[in-house]
DNA sequence: GTCGTGTGAGAAAGCGTTTTCTCACTTTGT
DNA sequence: ACAAAGTGAGAAAACGCTTTCTCACACGAC
């Protein structure tokens, strides 16, 4: 009658076939107190042969831990998402942690309320919401806690945060471009709103300063493929000599357009990203982007989050400046026409 | 003293608050049985004020489910399992459950446990493991029940299955080649153990027989950008004219490496894919691929699960046939040098 | 031989819910 | 008016565990 597979048993079953109390069982199989080495043996046998397993559930609900945290990411179908999710992902996982994920899209009005729903189902919550107005996450914040918030710099300390500096980063990419002589710049922009599209406006109005001499237009463009795909019609045949678009994304899609188009890049047009995620290497031509370690920044906020779930004080804010990489989607300026 | 945030309170703290028991608040909650209206409005005013809802934990245990279903992918890194992962998540988020997700890939030989330690924690599990042993999953399976199988082909009769038919979707793939004029091919292969490599394989062994005077070696590749790019020195210089690559992933490193190498796709080299990423259409040529709808396997996926929860009896298996998405990256062969 | 002092194990009290069981208090039927 | 049937709400059991509290027993010390 020994059934080696089969629904789960409870403890009581082990501890009667063991011929022990509960109590014991338990503290045998946590490895707790000094139990009779041949009653531990005996439990161990019941265990195992029962095939025991405590009930995740219930040891959650007695010692108020789950060894779970929720991860809340705008678009589970982005790149840079996807790399931050599997950053914390991994990390937790070492330290013997799951993931509850939830992408947000598709309830952005909602997002608050998922959060805090996500967050009553386990220890600690990341936070990856960098469209939520500032007022509704500080509201937030004390229910959320312990929390680790991503990219969203305005909302330091409030809770532990690591952020890529979108606003610094920009600034080698477009002096990058005005290096190689470009003048007429476009930036290709993402949703107005998104704080990160707001950082690098700031970026960009730096840069406007430091070189007077230099024209620098924002555009409409978008955070997906489509968008950039899109905007090649009107880019193609202006007058700018060089488009930094929002991310790598929207690069490519540009980048893909003008193929499509005919443009050269870039001997006719010079193109920038912003992120680097893993394709961006592998476009035609190679896409020159500002670097973001978008997994070491889930890495990052796993750390923090779990020493404010184990009681420590965290690490410091860490605030990466991407780096720039320069590829082949971008070199001086054709010789202008003008000159003729 | 009404605190309207802070820490949750329990029920108990509701039902004091409005003098009534327990029973009654969690009969309220619940919408349950006729409780008096004055007496519900009162409750529900002690709720509001204390802020309270219930303890999903506690209502687990005590319901036998957790609206959590778990999500095993064999890598978090890899487009075709994001994009199941985002099926099944959004598909799940509709039907009001939550995902718990587990990427497998640093674990690999602990996959089973890791599937059987999520699956206690939640009502159901989606399996996406290409690699495990036949064996192993059998053995799996009964415990992780209800759960729902993502690309095992093998494994139908097992557990409700939704796969895509790599075989068959080959098959068009390299008839499309052999139409264009192609007779020597190379299928830069995957992985040699996981199953839809497997099924590739048949399917290009289909093809051979079809068409005895086409030549079609298999060479090794691997699953990823790099695994691609690695392979382009060897397929520069060779007398393939065309080569099907495992994925889209593979297929761009590819791309990329040829372009690096200045072989030109498609007029030197013929190039083609498989799955149908995002990106496949805007890499430089647009790759032709057979087009795997990966959001829809999970979405499928999901219907199955949830039909297994609320035990109703899943829909039939589904066999997702691939279709060929002709782009630019494949065209006729040059004319061979040998008839000059 | 009595008094600490350990030691090891069982009993019981939670953890925060839902749900069944009970029962007091109306209504209704006659 | 009196039993039968309904209503509505509280008490208590259950979910499966961990942990504190208790206590029986055996040990050496005085």
């Amino acid at each position: 009658m020994t059934r080696t597979t089969g629904k789960a048993s409870p403890i009581s079953a082990v501890a009667e076939r063991a011929g022990v109390s509960v109590s014991t069982v338990s503290r045998v199989m946590n490895g707790h107190a000094t139990v009779d080495r041949a009653i531990a043996d005996r439990v161990r046998a019941a265990a195992a042969a029962l095939n025991y397993a405590p009930n995740p559930l219930a040891r959650s609900l007695v010692m108020g831990r789950t060894t779970t945290v929720a991860v809340l990411v705008p678009d589970l179908g982005n790149p840079t998402f996807q790399s931050m999710l599997q950053g914390v992902s991994r990390a937790a996982a070492r330290d013997g942690y799951r993931i509850l994920v939830a992408d947000s899209a598709e309830t952005i009005s909602e997002e608050g309320i998922l959060a805090v729903e996500m967050r009553r189902r386990c220890d600690a919550i990341v936070l990856c919401a960098p469209r939520m107005p500032a007022a509704l996450l500080a509201d937030l914040l004390p229910e959320l806690m312990p929390a680790v918030l991503i990219n969203r710099p305005a909302a330091v300390g409030l809770a532990p945060t690591v952020t890529a500096d979108y606003e610094a980063g920009i600034r080698p990419l477009v002096e990058h471009l005005y290096a190689l002589g470009h003048r007429t710049l476009a930036y290709l922009q993402g949703k107005p709103e998104s704080a990160s599209n707001a950082a690098r406006l700031r970026g960009l109005a730096a840069f406007c300063e430091a070189h007077p001499d230099a024209e620098l237009l924002t555009v409409d463009g978008g955070t997906a493929f489509e968008d950039g795909h899109r905007a090649a019609a009107d880019l193609a045949g202006s007058r700018f000599t060089a488009v930094l678009a929002f991310n790598d994304l929207v690069a490519m899609g540009l980048l893909s357009g003008l193929a499509e188009l005919g443009v050269r890049v870039p001997e006719d047009l010079s193109v920038t990203g912003f992120d680097d995620i893993p394709l961006a290497r592998y476009t035609t031509p190679p896409l020159t982007t500002a670097s973001v370690p978008v997994l070491e920044l889930g890495e990052q906020a796993w750390r923090r989050l779990h020493s404010l779930i184990v009681n420590e004080t965290p690490a410091d804010d860490v605030d990466y400046r991407p780096h720039l990489e320069v590829r082949r989607s971008t070199a001086p300026p054709a010789t202008p026409r003008s000159r003729t």
